[in-house]
RNA sequence: GGUCCGGUAGCUCAGCUGAAUAGAGCAACAGCCUUCUAAGCUGUGGGUCACAGGUUUGAAUCCUGUCCGGAUCACCA
């Protein structure tokens, strides 16, 4: 168990029989003591000073007396300044914690709590390659899944796939025109950028056309109607969902293109799912529930036939459930998925990593599932996350302004190798080796840039200027650890040595606690799913050994149970920063 | 216009279930490699926590209002 939750039921014990006062320790404020102070951890007094009509320097004085009296092996001392009594924790309590804790490499790990839960991400078209805003996501819904994982929940990671619909056709309709039988074999292009750029050539010539009839005379919505173009794709849509032949076997061809390209993709991101859903296959399960709701009176229907829901009492709108012609939308084909997946998992918890701008569409599904009373309603949890935008603001696949996925995972790897040759550091590497550290290094810089940040905020993403290096960064963690693990392949700590109590200096004491934190930190990453928690900890973590490895030296240390101490320091942090580190995504080499 | 989210150092961000003099990184400047990897360490400068009220012993943090930015309110997905 933590120190702060030790710590919390002996004051509310010392309180009481101090005092005869009754307190939760939910009401107790435990802080780590500011550096400026002498401690390791703070009682903040001022919230029953009232109640107990005493001075807090009084009651500072009698609940720190107390404390160390009557547990000595845990606090050592203290000391009352205003307001604040600040405990200082036993040196052998920290030691202890060390040697009980320094191999594990499960360290705060918890075992099996038995609950499932689901974690849908990455969800993406079958029309255009990966994007730096599907990264973001990707990077987000993996972690959070192995951080819920670590926690002890039972995790399945699900895709859904939007492969079906009119902006599928569109690309499909260009390639029929223009490519001349082209594939991404016969033009050496990666599957998914192939199709893109169908989709892409698509817009051209719509916008064409429509400019011609513009120049015709025509007016606006007609010329957008009446493109040519755009006829044959509303046109392929309904032979696709009329299930004509040969638009089956096209759009099957070409959705194999992008899946062979995404796989690439998912294979260097590091992302993976037990189980991917296809839009295709599920976009019509959702109309089973148009009837129940209707039988509810949930649902209600116009006179042209469409079905809606009214929301208006929740503070929404009226929501369309199925349109006049029977054919399903977005939210219907969710509200199927929602059932799917629960019938699949039968999930405690179903956490949709979808973007800020889905936040509305979310809390209809919700609320819709709850006014049908589903039983997985209240685990539906949206985890939404902001926009990457440029410095310009969004991108925009039309103004050519959209990061690719895989451009920039190119890139940063390129940069990652630069780097490393001119620092010259890596001697006797074979040429695989080298490939696989740049790799880390790459994937790892754009993994932290994009995790560092809280899910609901958006990033600002700046092309110009390449993701840093250096600070607070993933080459930064990464860095300290091979440092550690330079001083790990020399000697490493006994384990059966038997430390004598010989002190803790500053640098070591302020470790040792930040280590003994990790486990609560992994509590609260999972508890906020967020994993930036775990990205600022762990950086703090770097930042914190590499003072102390400047400070003092581990091989040199200045006795022999001062080397066993920072041997197990240094261990349980290497330790510690590859499983927070994991957690992220994120590999950590041996040597960089 | 309604709803939701954000506004903290020049820039990018922590801190937001209230607590000591508001913290990091980048950028700038000054130092530190004959000692475990300098992708590192140390120091200096840099703040009306958007603004105005309120609650409180105590507010960047909670409440109200205003301003600014973003998202959304489709028979699109």
């Amino acid at each position: 168990m933590s120190i702060v939750m030790q710590i919390k039921p002996l004051v509310v014990k010392a309180l009481k029989e101090l005092y005869n006062f009754d307190i939760e320790e939910a009401d107790l404020t435990i802080n780590t003591t500011k550096p400026e102070f002498e401690g390791d951890y703070t009682i903040v007094l001022f919230s029953f000073i009232k109640s107990l009509k005493r001075s807090p320097e009084q009651i500072g004085k009698e609940l720190g007396d107390h404390l160390t009296s009557q547990h000595a092996t845990i606090f050592h001392a203290y000391n009352v300044i205003k307001g604040f009594l600040n405990l200082v924790i036993s040196n052998d309590y920290w030691i202890n914690f060390l040697r009980t804790n320094f191999l594990a490499t499960q360290f705060g790990v918890k075992p099996s709590n038995g609950i499932t839960v689901i974690v849908e991400y990455s969800s993406p078209n079958t029309n255009k390659p990966l994007h730096l805003g599907h990264l973001r996501n990707n990077f987000l819904g993996w972690s959070v899944a192995e951080i819920l994982k670590s926690n002890g929940y039972e995790v399945f990671k699900t895709c859904v796939v939007n492969d079906r619909g009119i902006h599928i056709c569109k690309s499909m309709i260009a390639w029929q025109f223009f490519a001349n039988g082209q594939t991404p074999e016969s033009t050496n292009t990666k599957g998914d950028h192939f199709v893109g750029n169908y989709y892409v050539k698509f817009d051209q010539e719509y916008k064409q056309q429509v400019n011609d009839l513009l120049a015709k005379g025509l007016g606006k919505e007609e010329a957008e109607r009446e493109a040519p173009i755009m006829k044959a794709t509303q046109q392929m849509l309904l032979d696709w969902e009329a299930g004509k032949p040969e638009v089956i076997a096209l759009w099957k061809k070409m959705n194999q293109w992008v899946y062979e390209g995404f796989d690439v993709t998912y294979q260097t991101i590091g992302s993976d799912f037990d189980k991917t859903y296809y839009e295709s296959d599920t976009y019509i399960k959702g109309k089973k529930f148009v009837e129940e709701g209707l039988n509810k009176k949930v649902f209600f229907k116009k006179e042209d036939g469409s079905t809606w829901i009214d929301l208006t009492e929740d503070g929404l709108d009226e929501k369309l459930v199925l349109r006049k012609d029977g054919t399903s939308v977005y939210i219907t084909q969710d509200l199927g998925l929602a059932d799917e997946k629960y019938k699949d998992f039968q999930y405690k918890e179903s956490i949709y990593i979808v973007g800020d701008e889905q936040n509305y569409h979310m809390k209809v599904l919700k609320l819709i599932l709850k006014k049908l009373e589903k039983p997985y309603a209240d685990g539906i949890y949206h985890l939404s996350y902001g926009m990457v935008d440029l410095p310009t603001g969004r991108m925009k696949s039309r103004e050519g302004t959209v990061v690719d996925a895989d451009d920039l995972v190119d890139e940063m790897v390129g940069i990652a190798a630069k780097h490393t040759e001119e620092l010259g550091k890596v001697a006797g590497f074979t040429e695989a080796e080298l490939q696989d550290l740049y790799d880390t290094i790459g994937l790892g810089a754009l993994k932290f840039f994009l995790l560092r940040v809280d899910p609901k905020k958006r990033i600002v993403f700046n092309p110009e200027e390449s993701i840093d290096f250096h600070g607070f960064t993933g080459p930064f963690v990464q860095y300290s650890h091979a440092r550690i693990k330079s001083i790990l392949r020399k000697e490493k700590a006994e384990p059966t040595y038997k430390l004598q109590s010989t002190g803790l200096l500053a640098a070591e004491r302020e470790l040792i606690i930040l280590l003994e934190q990790y486990p609560t930190i992994l509590e609260q990453a999972a508890q906020e799913h967020n994993p930036s928690v775990i990205a600022i900890y762990i950086f703090t973590v770097a930042k914190t050994y590499n003072t102390f490895y400047a400070e003092h030296s581990v091989m040199n240390a200045e006795s022999a149970d001062k080397k066993q101490l920072r041997l197990q320091l240094s261990e349980m942090t290497a330790n510690i920063i590859a499983s927070a580190m994991h957690l992220l995504g994120i590999k950590v080499p041996e040597r960089m």
